[in-house]
DNA sequence: CGCGTGTTTGAGCTGAGTCAATCCGCGTGG
DNA sequence: CCACGCGGATTGACTCAGCTCAAACACGCG
């Protein structure tokens, strides 16, 4: 399996933004220097331990925008943590319908759907040029075995990923379009802030296809959403621009509020 | 089978139907004497290993239909598996509304999505009389340190759920009312065959609004799609009973097929 | 400058929701 | 035994949020 993560561990040398010198040692991966290791996988590791960890994750991958990750059916061998940049993952029928299953920040850990069947369900694109670390699968559940709080680690990571998917579905079931769009930039708000960003004003990396399919709309009925909020004042959103301007608003519309008094001017 | 165990942890002892003698001796949890435990946690431990689970399991426990198993906000002390019965768990929000999130048949294993943050998520609420073995939670996660299959097939279960959980969203993202109940149907039939029951004769234990709220549609379109199911002939639907006269038909339905053809009568 | 991809806006259409009336099965009590 | 009531299920009539189809627009790129 060694053979799987060959390219892109440094990639073409032409990397067109990063053009920096390259390290003559193709970078340890370190979590304790990762800006994000408290949102991933060694959550609650003493101090980080590297002795832990450290051994496990491979060099990290460079991942071009618009590529994929792995496909749905490929085997399992590794899970992956983003460093940098971002993904969508999606799942596809035969008839070619397919949803995004979920948008992957930072921190985010890929893969665990996979972990039943030892072969991944989604395809997992990346939506800019990107970072992950790679986790060998077999040999986490190992190190797990040694190291309790990265058994729980893992659990928790998991189980949150399905009570995630509850709340999507409530979404789903629940809210009207302008509601969901809503949902969608309050999470989307919520997770940049863990990062260290704003929570007003951010880049979407996805298109509107891909939000309207997440939303389990189509892309027009996103378009007109975000024009009525836009109208309304709560939003500044053009192209993929976010700013939010009345954030307790765009709360307010979540949580299945702003259906009984109707809008004032 | 030996019989109607009559254990009655709780409850008060006038057990309304099962009044036969009680059982002296509480009974033991036997995983081996279980016929849902290949479809449960002890999946691929060696032999269904009692000096394993046996020890783990707590006195199975009576749920009276209707009544809940536990509540949102519980705190996570163990995870259920179901010995017989059915359970459905749903997602309430503080406005009132709510989705089912789940139906839950014997092998089942109730309370994963409570990991993360060791808090119920979900109401679990009995569909009808049902018992269920206790697995706490704490022991489990020190078991599974000595036990990797045991880890490993919890593993399985979370991540199988969540991959449910992406095929649910497909299905609310994608199908027509009629569509989701067919793909419904076709699930349940599926689910009673590997409990070895009929594909095709079946007893729904929820009611029409719990099947509407699990496929996101109102309880009259459940209704209507019934009928409309029925007039094509592939289904003998009536209150309760299910019967299944035309499976390809409806497996075809469920793949988003059947909505190129019109239907010839 | 023209082309292509992604986004926005418009004009109807429709599947599912809402509201309301009725029906059915079943337990209860007279 | 039947009348009654009650909760769940069914059916009908109407409405509307979001879909479809289609046209226009914006922007980046060779």
């Amino acid at each position: 399996m060694s053979g799987q993560l060959k390219v892109r561990l440094l990639d073409q040398p032409d990397a067109p933004r990063t053009a920096h010198p390259v390290h003559l040692k193709p970078l340890a991966t370190l979590c304790s220097d990762c800006r994000v290791s408290g949102l991933c996988l060694p959550t609650g590791l003493p101090i980080h331990d590297e002795s832990c960890l450290g051994a496990l994750i491979g060099p990290r991958m460079r991942i071009r925008k618009g590529s994929a990750l792995f496909n749905a059916n490929d085997p399992l061998t590794t899970l992956y943590a983003v460093r940098c940049g971002s993904f969508k993952t999606s799942l596809n029928t035969a008839e070619g319908q397919g949803v995004v299953i979920n948008f992957w920040m930072p921190g985010n850990v890929l893969g665990l759907d996979a972990i039943a069947t030892e072969h991944h369900v989604c395809d997992a694109i990346a939506l800019e040029d990107s970072e992950v670390c790679p986790v060998p699968y077999r040999r986490l559940q190992a190190l797990a075995r040694n190291f309790p709080v990265l058994q729980q680690s893992l659990n928790r990571l998991m189980s949150r990923e399905i009570v995630r998917e509850h709340e999507r579905v409530l979404m789903l079931c629940n809210l009207t379009a302008e509601q969901r769009l809503a949902s969608f930039l309050v999470g989307l708000s919520r997770r940049f802030v863990s990062r260290g960003y704003s929570a007003h004003g951010f880049l979407l990396r996805m298109s509107r296809e891909d939000m309207a399919s997440y939303l389990g709309l189509r892309l027009e009925t996103v378009c007109r959403s975000v024009a009525r909020l836009r109208a309304l004042g709560i939003l500044n959103l053009q192209g993929r621009r976010v700013e939010i301007l009345d954030m307790p608003a765009l709360m307010a519309l979540e949580q299945g509020g702003g259906e009984c008094e109707h809008k004032a001017p």
